[in-house]
DNA sequence: TTTTTAACCAATACAAAATTGATCACATAT
DNA sequence: ATATGTGATCAATTTTGTATTGGTTAAAAA
């Protein structure tokens, strides 16, 4: 038996007797290492032992605490933003959307389709850039309600919050004219009817088809260079 | 024409000629003043007429900035959680979490496999129900991030924290004993070595199967009653 | 060789100081 | 007398500086 495994052996018995804090949180490496009469070395080969079997987190800065690594909710838009990139949120669209228009198509009332209509109404008199792209941010968000899942709506939020953060900043030299995008157009109908008629896959297949051409615009920045 | 009037125009002037820096953020007020050579009383007034607008939005201890104001995203967690019950994010977590699953079966990395495998030791080895639901927390992340995607990740922590803030409160009864639910344990198992052979489909069915086990043990509560 | 110790690094927490939009009181001007 | 500019003050936020902590490396020691 090395060394290691007594601090291992160590660090198990004093978990055991020892009452933590309420926030899980042992002492620092240093000082645990002088409590525990071990080298900080073995401790630290102990502590990654019981985080490799996710019974305690670390982080640098922090501290060691026991238990799971709590999620950081809040103002994780701005981290993953600046992790990510536009191409990465696009993919993550076209996964998640598909099958949130599906719900759509499944779950949705008549007034939602109503409101995607008058969405569509909106986006052809768009007399600039901006009026369209609200238009259009109205349009896919109205379709994540038609779902009829709040959870589903959150997380079309969360995702819409990180795409413009990721874009944020970035080029946007489009003018100031209304889009000329007409084929945005049809497609934006076809997935609207799909769902009026109650037709899942289609709908889903069509949103696909939709934001994966976006997504090729995207990438070939030709005429149409905005994330739609 | 007054001089608010007169202060608007050459607000508008600057805004047409200058380039803004990346994050859209304009002179504080004070400055800002100085340099178009009106109050700032005056300055303030025109600044608020473009806010009604929505060409610009403010906050105290921020700064003016130009577009619409980002969406904070904070503490929506629990408005979604208030708004919704466990059966609703069950089903968001059967929309979702089957199509990560199959985008980890196609970019999951070796270093991925072995981690779920642990995670598997881990709840095998589990000696008390806590023990046992940080692994399948873990399993179920870890597969989220060997998709490869920032954002998806993102989404499956948001998803998570609204269960977990759902769940929260309500019934938790479960005995400390360790879970004897070793059907689950297959059913992981299966998933794990789905995403190991790079089979996405059969991934996002076996998932999807995994949860709707689990949301019926939620909608009927027999023997086990804890959403893994 | 292996283990321990020490030193240094990067990330984080915490607190103090500076910045900034909002608001009000008062002086000034027309 | 009304309106406008000026300054002070407040609360929210950012910035800055310091201390702490896990992570890493190399020298020292066993």
């Amino acid at each position: 038996m090395t060394t290691a495994d007594g601090a291992l052996i160590q660090l198990r018995a004093w978990l055991a007797q020892r009452k933590l804090p309420s926030n899980g949180r042992l002492p620092p490496e240093r000082e645990f290492a002088e409590i525990l009469g071990v080298s900080r070395g073995d401790l630290r080969k102990a502590l990654a032992t019981l985080e490799r079997n996710g019974e305690l987190w670390r982080q640098v800065g922090k501290g060691t605490f026991i238990g799971t690594k709590p999620v950081d909710e809040l103002s994780v838009v701005g981290k993953v933003a600046d992790q990510s990139n536009p191409l990465e949120v696009m993919n993550a669209r076209i996964i998640i959307e598909p099958i949130i228009c599906q719900q759509a198509a499944i779950n949705a009332a008549s007034m939602h389709i109503d409101e995607l209509n008058r969405c569509m109404v909106a986006q052809r008199a768009a007399q600039s850039w901006r009026q369209y792209e609200n238009a259009d941010n109205r349009l896919h968000r109205i379709i994540a309600i038609a779902s009829g899942n709040i959870v589903l709506l959150a997380l079309f939020d969360q995702l819409n919050a990180i795409r413009r953060a990721v874009v944020w900043g970035r080029l946007r030299q489009h003018s100031d004219a209304p889009p000329t995008n007409h084929h945005s157009f049809s497609q934006h109908e076809k997935i609207i009817a799909s769902i009026a008629q109650r037709d899942p896959e289609l709908s889903a297949l069509l949103m696909r088809e939709h934001l994966e051409e976006v997504r090729h615009n995207l990438i070939n920045p030709g005429k149409i260079a905005s994330i739609v």
